[in-house]
DNA sequence: TGTACGATTGGCCATATGGACAACCCGCAA
DNA sequence: TTGCGGGTTGTCCATATGGCCAATCGTACA
């Protein structure tokens, strides 16, 4: 019994690393089987399919790329200070981590499938509550511009950080200096 | 000569169809050649290879689809009506507009391809110039907070709505109402 | 009229893929 | 010992795909 789910384990890393490698739609019932060093008759045991194999592994992988983010923002002590962390991140080669390929992969993928669209869903709007909590914090405290809805201000800089990752993805020369100065400083409401 | 242009580029809008309608990775060569009504033998007669295809479809179909957002972006007469009309533009169902899907398509493709991501990261450069122009024009004219930096304003606003396109794809059910509040207070300065 | 050449057409092939399955292994309870 | 059942393994198969190619067409030009 234990030997079955450690076998299934398996699989289900292998399909996930094998999406960030090679794109979800390069990856093989075999070429799964082959890393996680199975025989290719093993997936058709464990999963019904290839996609709910698919399905599965990227749910998981998702749930656990996200929980680092997730878990600074619930922790991180001002916007600004995750705002900082967040791009130094990016400039940093943080984009080469192969969790961003498995994102961008899965993304597009939950474009065309309800099923996996739902759950990742799920993880975005709780990623953008938390960020909404910071960010009320932070207008309390003063060190962020009021009058301006805290939730609307969450939506925004869940989106600019995702859509910063798509922009580096697809020009890695592009200097985040300037946007994130910008940033940090329309937030701060310093300037007049 | 002519004839042969023809069927060659019924074959590119196929494909671009096709990728927008299916995805990438599920576009065949007889299911592009079916849509053109063409003998599929015609794709190795006008192209060297499907990746050949599907990249220089996928390459003009994004143009195409880039020179509408860029001719407002030139044309508009400041930020604030730029932002608004995108937002309404999104409240509007714009997402189902097969370019949408094709985009993100291309740009996870693009991830992964030296050839693709070269012309496809030129067209958003050029993308953010004009806005970067168009935020110094309204910064000069007191419509927007000074003391950013343009380059980085523009940076961050294109960011922001390719990313907001990408949770709006992941979660059809964002309301985009708040975070439009927010932008759009937070730049033109109004709250102290 | 003939002919050269680009364009067209449909058949063909090697290959890869997802999935099904029968045989087998092995620990355990009767 | 004998069955039993979950787990494993390798093989087999129908299908689809990308690409190649020989035969054919049609037309502009000599």
């Amino acid at each position: 019994m234990e030997q079955g789910a450690a076998t299934r384990q398996a699989l289900l890393d292998a399909a996930a690393a094998l999406i960030a490698e090679t794109g979800w739609c390069a990856v093989t019932t075999r070429a799964i089987a082959a890393r996680a060093e199975v025989p290719h008759g093993a997936v058709s045991y464990h999963f019904a399919s290839k996609d709910d194999l698919l399905r599965e592994a990227a749910i998981s992988a998702t749930r656990r790329a996200l929980a680092a983010p997730l878990a600074l923002a619930a922790q991180a002590g001002s916007v600004a200070e995750l705002l900082s962390g967040t791009f130094a991140w990016y400039a940093a080669g943080g984009l080469t981590d192969p969790a961003v390929a498995q994102l961008l992969e899965t993304a597009r993928e939950a474009a065309r499938d309800q099923a996996l669209r739902a759950p990742i869903g799920a993880d975005l709007h709780e990623y953008r509550k938390a960020l909404a909590d910071l960010v009320r914090r932070d207008q309390e405290r003063g060190a962020l511009v009021g009058g301006v809805p805290a939730d609307g201000v969450a939506a925004a800089i869940a989106a600019l950080l995702d859509g910063l990752i798509l922009h580096l993805v697809l020009d890695p020369d592009l200097d985040t200096r300037p946007a994130a100065a910008a940033v940090l400083g329309l937030l701060a409401g310093e300037p007049r």
